[in-house]
RNA sequence: GGAGAGGUGGCCGAGUCGGUCGAAGGCAGCCGCCUGCUAAGCGGUUGUGGGGGUAACACCUCACCCAGGGUUCGAAUCCCUGCCUCUCCGCCA
């Protein structure tokens, strides 16, 4: 969310900013909300000073036994009294208003962002790694994982439906393995593990942004109403949400398991086999909360713990930096690391890095206290995927594919899968 | 699921028959003073958000005693609803 006080003021800053992103949007409603709603808090505020003022009066009065005096003052009372109510009920309408409004815009991009349309105009920051050459035509995973016994997408859907995968032996094996290996790599670098709920309110949902904009896409639990978290994102930064954490205590820093549940909606066509696109799948995920001072250096070592993860396992990838356009709605800059699929000869998202400056903190009022400073300021989040068990089930299936199908494990996997081969 | 208790400032904790309560008192913290040091002692001070004001402070004002409604001239204090916590019973992984 952005500040209202502050769209108030840089209407064109904000304008321009959602141009960037290809949206179009009139401030002017906004406008003239704020305008109503500042003039009745000034009047509000005039008319309760005056309330508090003869209620005070009257108090004494009463203390006096002097009735008679009193009776007059508390019968002009009442018409302030009911005209404030009046004011108070006008003002909540255009409070909620106000805030829907807020609730809706999206992020403002940094300024390094790459000015662009859409992912076609993603600007390609780093490469690591060889993509394997092959003398012989490299299979798809679901090939692979059929063949192995390892995928069972047929069964699956029979249980749930399309969209999801049963994992067998080696294959639920090695997403325990990822999961581990991750987790374990992670907390040795100083991320604290966390597990937190799957389930969450409306509440954690609107405050790092998923909520009100992108209702559709999510599961949702009826009653109680609760949402399956489409990240772990939205369990971890909310941990802290309406905190005022101590500046010593930053940067914070976490790492959690979670499964993950997204509806895809509007993505029928697209990768309908196999664990690309899942509406059920794993994933590591690291969260960050800063000074915002700090916030863009912490983006380059998320980004390169991320990284490290996917050398370790020695996966070709490349690093991209989301353009103004395939920005999320949520992030100020984004990079996204892409993973080599031999199976779809590209590179396909692995995994996403952003720094979300104030945006959530605001939204989920998570401030901090600088040390010796009165007030408090907005923390910065950040988060990244490191990274999803899914993709790199698929990643390493593709990759470390042999003439005869067999699947050599990469060595950092070996301590956690206890065979070297599958197949 | 059944029965009961409760939600007050960083923490503990008081709030009488609704009125002068942003809220006593204690602890912790900060600033002074004082005492060789430490401890003790003395004085002062310490919440968040909005609006206005300032070059910036200062300052003025409103709101906030779990949340949202209601009663009233006036509510932390009364009423309703919701959420959460705790205890006991039942049930269950």
């Amino acid at each position: 969310m952005l500040d209202a006080r502050f769209v108030r003021e840089n209407p064109e800053k904000v304008r321009e900013a959602l141009k960037k992103r290809n949206m179009e949007l009139d401030l002017a409603p906004f406008a003239r909300i704020e305008e109503e709603r500042l003039s009745i808090v000034r009047r509000l505020d005039d008319l309760r000073e005056r309330r508090n003022k003869v209620n005070l009066e009257i108090s004494e009065l009463k203390k006096r036994k002097s009735g008679g005096e009193a009776a007059g003052l508390i019968e002009e009372m009442k018409g302030v009294s009911a005209e404030i109510k009046e004011l108070e009920e006008r003002h909540r309408e255009l409070d909620r208003e106000a805030r829907d409004f807020l609730l809706a815009l999206p992020n403002i991009p940094d300024e390094s962002v790459p000015v662009g349309k859409d992912e076609a105009e993603n600007v390609e920051v780093r490469r690591w790694g060889e993509p394997p050459k092959f003398d012989f035509q490299p299979l798809n995973h679901w090939d692979l994982g059929e063949m192995h016994g390892i995928m069972d997408f047929e069964r699956a859907s029979k249980i749930a439906g399309a969209r999801f995968a049963l994992m067998k032996g080696a294959g639920a094996k090695l997403e325990r393995a990822l999961m581990n290996f991750m987790l374990d790599l992670n907390t040795s670098r100083g991320y604290v593990e966390v597990f937190p709920p799957i389930l969450v309110n409306r509440d954690s949902m609107i405050g790092t942004g998923q909520i009100p904009k992108f209702e559709g896409e999510y599961f949702r639990v009826a009653d109680p109403e609760l949402y399956l978290v489409p990240t772990a994102e939205v369990p971890v930064t909310n941990i802290h949400r309406q905190e005022i954490i101590e500046e010593e205590k930053l940067p914070i820093r976490y790492t959690a398991y979670t499964p993950c549940f997204r509806r895809e909606a509007g993505s029928y066509g697209k990768d309908t086999r196999g664990l690309i696109r899942q509406h059920q799948f794993n994933k590591v995920e690291m969260v960050k909360f800063t000074r915002p001072e700090d916030s863009y250096a912490e983006l380059e070592k998320l980004t390169g713990d991320a990284e490290e993860i996917l050398r370790r396992l020695a996966l070709p990838y490349r690093v991209m930096a989301l353009c103004t356009g395939d920005l999320g709605f949520s992030s100020a800059r984004t990079y996204d690391l892409e993973v080599w699929l031999p199976g779809q000869d590209r590179y396909r998202e692995i995994s996403s890095c952003s720094n979300f400056e104030d945006f959530q903190a605001r939204r989920a009022d998570i401030r901090f206290r600088r040390t010796g400073k009165k007030g408090t300021e907005f923390v910065h989040t950040l988060n990244g995927s490191g990274l999803a068990i899914g993709r790199t089930v698929v990643a390493i299936l593709e990759n470390y594919q042999q003439k005869d199908g067999g699947v050599v494990i990469p060595d950092a996997l070996r301590p956690y899968m206890g065979i070297e081969r599958i197949g």
